[in-house]
DNA sequence: CAGATATTGTACAACTTTTAACAAACAGGG
DNA sequence: CCCTGTTTGTTAAAAGTTGTACAATATCTG
């Protein structure tokens, strides 16, 4: 989300110049405004959020478990579903379980894994927060573009959510 | 780049289920592959840039600064340039002048400013990296679209731009 | 030009993320 | 079984980020 600098630089180094494929202005000007996007919005909705104490990564992992099987998962897949490393994960569950929002639970059948479970209080933040959240998400994004935009955004984008996808892991 | 739950939780608290404008399958499918792409392409863009020992941010820095008249600019020009906060661009300025890649200098006519200088080594840097990094963007992002889709989701893209750009600052 | 107000960049403290190392538990082959 | 290798999740330390306060300077108002 954070990029740049893909069309020639104002003087290019000649030996590279004939063999890189410099982005044309238009599609200089598409990846810039996706990178800006993606950026702005991301700073928005985690301003909306901040009302009700949470930060994106606290909503993603309750929205998450909510949607999962009996309210849990187990910590590895919770950290590949969000995208995080373990780490990083074990130490948000950390806070989030000191906030009460989920609670680790042994994992019967492997002793060495464990569960995040949304805690009741957990679920109903989710239920109060939700609403809100859908109204930033429509506000500052959804709601401007058409029905026939969204599809076709969505058609250009999933076979590159697909892609980026299968390199996660390897390489 | 990191939320969801945007469309009905499995069960809705009765009193916001009729206000909150849930999101239809169409959108609530748009929505997430733009967060997953967004997400998936910042890791792999950061991961191909490692090799150079660059973070994207850096990477965004040597950009702005190399596209800058003089190839230079003021630290608070460039704190907004690059949407980041003040403090954390002094931050970043003193690891990357650690690194050799830009200089701060004195500002005449504003002796309370500094001016964030591009080095030799910055700009050699940055010639260095550009290409890799456009090949990147390329494989994973602007060469799976067709030149249609790249000026649709541009003509999209740009208003929502704009407008989350005149949200940042206010509120 | 004095005094109030705003701007610029840094410093400190609190918090989050990353990296690397680790202990515990599992799995599979001899 | 035992040995080796893998998976699971945590931890400690380093690195990065954020928010607040601050000193220095600039600018505006009368």
């Amino acid at each position: 989300m954070e990029t740049n600098l893909t069309e020639a630089p104002a003087v290019s180094a000649s030996e590279s110049e004939a063999e890189t494929p410099w982005l044309t202005a238009a599609e200089q000007r598409f990846w810039r405004a996706h990178l800006e996007v993606s950026k702005l919005l991301d700073y928005q909705l985690s301003r909306e959020l901040q009302p009700h104490n949470l930060a994106i990564n606290d909503y993603e992992i309750l929205v998450v478990l909510s949607e999962a099987p009996d309210r849990r998962m187990r910590m590895t897949d919770l950290a590949t579903a969000t995208l995080q490393s373990k780490s990083r994960l074990s130490h948000q569950i950390t806070r989030m379980e000191s906030a009460g929002l989920v609670l680790r639970q042994e994992c019967p059948g492997d002793r060495r894994g464990l569960y995040a479970n949304l805690t009741d209080l957990g679920w109903e933040t989710m239920q109060k927060v939700a609403p809100d959240h859908v109204r930033s998400v429509r506000q500052h994004f959804v709601d401007r573009f058409t029905p026939e935009q969204i599809d076709a955004m969505y058609q250009a984008l999933a076979p590159v959510a697909e892609h980026l996808r299968g390199l996660r892991g390897r390489g």
